[in-house]
DNA sequence: CGGAGGACGGAG
DNA sequence: TCCCCTCCGTCCTCCG
């Protein structure tokens, strides 16, 4: 078993104390001894887990100094998952804690909480996933980070279901792990080719325009627009200057979406579609964005765990959660490097067939492709049915084609259709709903709250009650993606961390340094890239598969039996990211440039009908 | 003049 | 009848 180490400051210096051997005095260091301390403990052949307040405010610094850490306790993230849980038992007063932003310890009230008695360790079938367990907390401890520790223990104690217990710990291991990955992900950037960049930008918008001029291009498509609509003095990034010159020319729109603009049969429409599209890319990835962004051809971003409230990453900086398909072509290996591009297959429906239990939705996807198994089953006519279909009742959606299918959906796979609709339900009465590992949705506001107590009130006005159920339903829709966005992200992450400590582990075995290891270069929600020396590629794809199966199995160890795997991986190997795993991405891109673009790429879709089913 | 907020479009 | 969920970044306009 691993040692607890929890990192504390004091007096401008650090203290480690060994949490698992009480007696040892801290050992007390001044910052710039810490990587040397850290690197020497985590040789230690057991292991060490740091329990510290915030990855963001320790590891930089030591990944700085070239050190790595395998597993930690980042008590800021499961604080914040805890507080909000409702599998732990209402006696537990978790809500009433105080977040920890913007300074972890500003509101702390000193209050150990209940006595800190200790979990026992699960065996959970993985060191990764072994967060609880040997962590006891000194009896006599009056640190904050100390006592932040043992109150969570406590409040993980005091979960008597042990499926329940047992959820929220492998949450907790693997938002702390992806905080390992995110700040790795920062330091290690994505690879990134300026001078491939600059031809497609050179291509597309002309040469390097001067600062506040616009590039060549868009000065045409501007120019021609006025000309279209006989207005010469037009701005068309001005919204409203647009809308109006549109309408003046007869155009029968209420805005200037891409949406509206093209159910019109006008001469001005695909000029305008290319001016928007062109500009958005000049304006959110060009020139400035790469001088910004991208140093020494690695693109940097902050990653941010847990920045959406569903439990996906969110991004700051650059936009890394949004990088365009066409400039993906600039994301480029190293020479004598690969990379890794993989892809999980439709992850929310299936995600949402096994949070159900549903196995005739299971059944459909255990081919590889659900939507084909919808259609293969009889349940829509296409595979594109299939698609917005399943979208719709992921969503909500209940009007359209999307809407219409839905009903169709329900009738064969009613126990999936039960559960979302059965979040919605919950949500549009106010009441909170909690994904699979045990993350809860935020409880309706207090706006939200009275518009409902209003609207049912005998003098409320009938445009009160409308707007009010407007809202409910509003709010219903949040709560019914909620369970299923956020399941699907606890995957993903479980996925990352196992697939994060097998490159650990080959790296190791390897015998490679620091500068010729595989490392994680992206990770998008359910899609994740690896930056591999070629001579390792095969086996990160492997690990990458492995890690897969492994996520499926901590998640749904009872569904082992019924599909294999729960979520099929399409992999891609490459040197650019511009051959994306999506087979529609490939359609699009048409005319393949050069010999290292996607004619190259390998590309592989898991085929499940082979060995080890049933 | 600076910040808030709307509109839009990129990603999943 | 309701464009279907979650984000981020940019530009423009409006308001204090």
């Amino acid at each position: 078993m691993h040692r607890d180490l929890l990192l504390d400051e004091a007096d401008g210096h650090l203290t480690v104390t060994d949490l698992t051997t009480p007696d040892l005095a801290p050992a007390r260091v001044a910052p710039a001894d810490l990587p040397a301390l850290v690197a020497a403990r985590e040789a230690e052949p057991d292991g060490v887990r740091w329990v510290w307040d915030s990855t963001f405010r320790h590891y930089p610094a030591l990944l700085a100094a070239g050190v790595r850490i395998n597993r930690c306790w980042d008590l800021r993230l499961t604080r914040a998952i805890l507080r909000g849980s409702t599998l732990l038992p209402a006696g537990v007063a978790v809500r009433t804690w105080p977040t920890l932003e913007p300074d972890p310890w500003e509101h702390w009230d000193g209050d150990l909480g209940s006595a800190a008695a200790i979990p026992d360790a699960e065996d959970l079938g993985a060191t990764l996933f072994d967060l609880v367990g040997g962590g006891a907390p000194r009896p006599d401890a009056r640190r904050d980070v100390a006592a932040e520790h043992a109150r969570q223990l406590a409040a993980l104690d005091a979960v008597a279901e042990p499926g329940h217990r047992r959820r929220l710990q492998l949450l907790l291991a693997a938002e702390s792990s992806g905080a390992l990955a995110a700040a790795e992900l920062r330091h290690d950037g994505l690879p990134f080719a300026r001078a491939e960049h600059e031809a497609t930008l050179e291509r597309l918008l002309g040469p390097r325009p001067r600062t506040g001029e616009r590039p060549t291009t868009l000065e045409r498509l501007a120019a021609e627009i006025r000309t279209i609509l006989d207005a010469p003095r037009l701005n068309p990034d001005s919204q409203p200057h647009l809308l109006r010159e549109l309408r003046r020319n007869g155009l029968d729109v209420s805005s200037t979406s891409k949406w509206e603009l093209q159910g019109n049969e006008h001469p001005v429409v695909p000029v305008v579609l290319e001016y928007k599209s062109l500009a958005r890319l000049a304006s959110a990835n060009g020139w400035a964005w790469m001088d910004t962004w991208v140093r020494e051809d690695r693109f940097r971003s902050d990653y941010v765990p847990s920045g959406v409230v569903t439990g996906r990453w969110s991004s700051r900086g650059g936009g890394a959660l949004s990088l365009p398909k066409v400039i993906r072509s600039a994301v480029r290996a190293d020479e004598g490097w690969s990379l890794v591009i993989v892809d999980a297959a439709q992850l929310e429906p299936r995600i949402l067939a096994a949070m159900a239990g549903d196995t005739a939705m299971l059944e459909a996807g255990a081919r590889g492709d659900l939507y084909q198994g919808l259609v293969d089953a009889g349940v829509v006519d296409t595979r594109e049915h299939a698609k917005v279909g399943m979208l719709g009742a992921l969503y909500g959606s209940t009007s359209g084609t999307s809407g219409m299918l839905v009903p169709r959906l329900a009738r064969a796979y009613p126990r999936a259709l039960a559960l979302v609709d059965g979040a919605a339900r919950t949500g549009e009465a106010g009441g909170v709903v909690t994904t699979w590992l045990g993350r809860s949705s935020p409880p309706a506001s207090a706006a939200w709250r009275d518009a409902q107590a209003n609207a049912s009130g005998v003098d409320a006005g009938e445009a009160e009650e409308s707007r009010a159920r407007s809202r409910a339903r509003e709010w219903g829709r949040f709560t019914r993606n909620f369970v299923v966005q956020g399941t699907a992200a606890e995957w993903a992450l479980s996925w990352m961390a196992g697939v994060r400590q097998r490159l650990r582990v080959l790296t190791a075995t390897a015998g490679g340094g620091s500068d010729r290891a595989p490392h994680l270069a992206f990770f998008l929600h359910d899609e994740l890239v690896v930056h591999t020396p070629d001579a390792l590629a095969d086996e990160v794809t492997e690990a990458v598969r492995e890690a897969a199966a492994q996520a499926s199995h901590l998640l749904f160890p009872h569904l082992r039996a019924v599909v294999d795997p729960l979520v099929p991986l399409d992999v891609v190997r490459s040197r650019s990211y511009a051959s994306s795993p999506v087979a529609e991405v490939l359609d699009e891109l048409g005319t393949v440039e050069d010999a290292t673009g996607p004619s190259s790429a390998t590309i592989v879709r898991d085929d499940p009908s082979s060995p080890s089913r049933g």
